[in-house]
DNA sequence: ACACTATTCAATTGATCTCTTGAATTAAAG
DNA sequence: CTTTAATTCAAGAGATCAATTGAATAGTGT
């Protein structure tokens, strides 16, 4: 009924990497890999999958020939299989982009959500960070962090806030902040961060305004 | 259970793109819509399936925002909607090439079958083309054609044969033939029609071998 | 040898996909 | 207005997929 054997086998075989991207699970896997080889436990945890169900996924993705793995000790260690991936995978983000309705409504309804654009009060952050629930980043370069920075801050400044993405914790909101309400430092990271899915917010005001209200700096003048 | 409901609903996105590439037959209606714009029930010819079928298949499509349509007529005109829809399409291709031993493997194969390499011999050519069970293709530029080519050949210069594939039975056999024996013309015209999935194959010789055997030739002076 | 960790395997359930069949639209033609 | 052609819709059988659970395998440290 078909028509040639050989052409329909062939395009078989491209749905295979088609049927490997067409899971949601699979897709944000791919994601993580793209920043460097990880482990099995480490992909499960940053996805929330259970271990099996991601091995299973990795599984799939490795019979498309889209990641590859290796053992290393106890652990299994998996990558993308090559540049290209990415490259498809970029891809597909575009086609989703430009013609999928539900994707721009998306991604224009997180970016636009009231705590992405409202501040958070200095006296409201002080207080969630005591209490450990919320991850405090200083976007400012590490000079004008070292000589004055947030209790409990970490310092990563905005050009490597992409790199670094991975030693932030995905579950837990992020508030950032930089010198002050005319920098847009602390701007472009929530923005960066909302996009890849964090719960991110940014101070009212920056670390000036912060020691006006009195609150409590840390100076590291030594080492 | 999972992470961010932002980031688990904008992969479930990305995945319709991948559902929908994850089907065989969807992606070879993708390849011909490639071709320009094509009414379901020709589709339904030209991949052999069942017009119902090929209209559920572009319906998947079109939910996922690869193609559009728009009616004329009777006729339900479909079309790609939009370059980068071809380009993911082609870094599809391009990635199961390379990572892919199977894809690799009915690549080898189908272009090193012996008929692909085997020349047709000439009287085997002239008995099949009477009997109108193979198209005969010219691959010279036309001028070469004008003055004398086989009788029942069509002219298609090389550099146009990819832009008349359409215009070609794909049930049907193709011999394709050029000056002689020493001419890459036919030879290159097999491998790109056989990649495409036709049944392509060379003429034992050219044109001058095919005088030489007092074959029929037929020329066109005028006009 | 023993417990421990990381990963994979196997079996199950409920959901989704493909294709077929036959009927329901919708626009042109007689 | 009836017929015809092109497309879509609806329902059902068989296959495949996703996630869970519990067990099996393979390295590490004691």
């Amino acid at each position: 009924m078909s028509t040639q054997p050989f052409k329909h086998d062939l395009f078989n075989q491209f749905a295979r990497i088609g049927k490997a991207m067409s899971n949601g699970n699979r897709l944000e896997l791919l994601e993580f890999l793209a920043q460097g080889e990880r482990s099995v436990d480490a992909l499960a945890r940053l996805s929330g999958l259970s271990v099996a169900n991601t091995s299973q996924h990795l599984q799939q993705l490795r019979q498309a020939g889209l990641v590859t793995s290796r053992k290393q000790g106890q652990k299994v260690l998996y990558r993308v299989s090559g540049e290209d991936v990415l490259e498809l995978f970029a891809h597909l983000r575009q086609v989703a982009e430009r013609h999928l309705a539900e994707v721009q409504r998306l991604v224009d309804d997180y970016l636009k959500t009231r705590d992405a654009l409202e501040p958070v009060p200095a006296e409201e952050l002080l207080q969630r960070a005591r209490e450990g629930r919320v991850t405090v980043i200083d976007v400012r370069p590490e000079e004008e962090y070292r000589s004055g920075h947030l209790p409990g801050a970490v310092n990563i400044p905005l050009p490597e806030l992409e790199q670094h993405l991975q030693a932030l914790d995905p579950q837990q909101p992020i508030v950032a902040y930089c010198r002050g309400p005319h920098c847009v430092l602390a701007f472009d990271a929530v923005k960066l961060l909302r996009n890849r899915g964090y719960r991110a917010q940014r101070l009212e005001g920056g670390l000036p305004e912060w020691r006006l209200e009195q609150l409590p700096v840390i100076e590291e003048d030594a080492t």
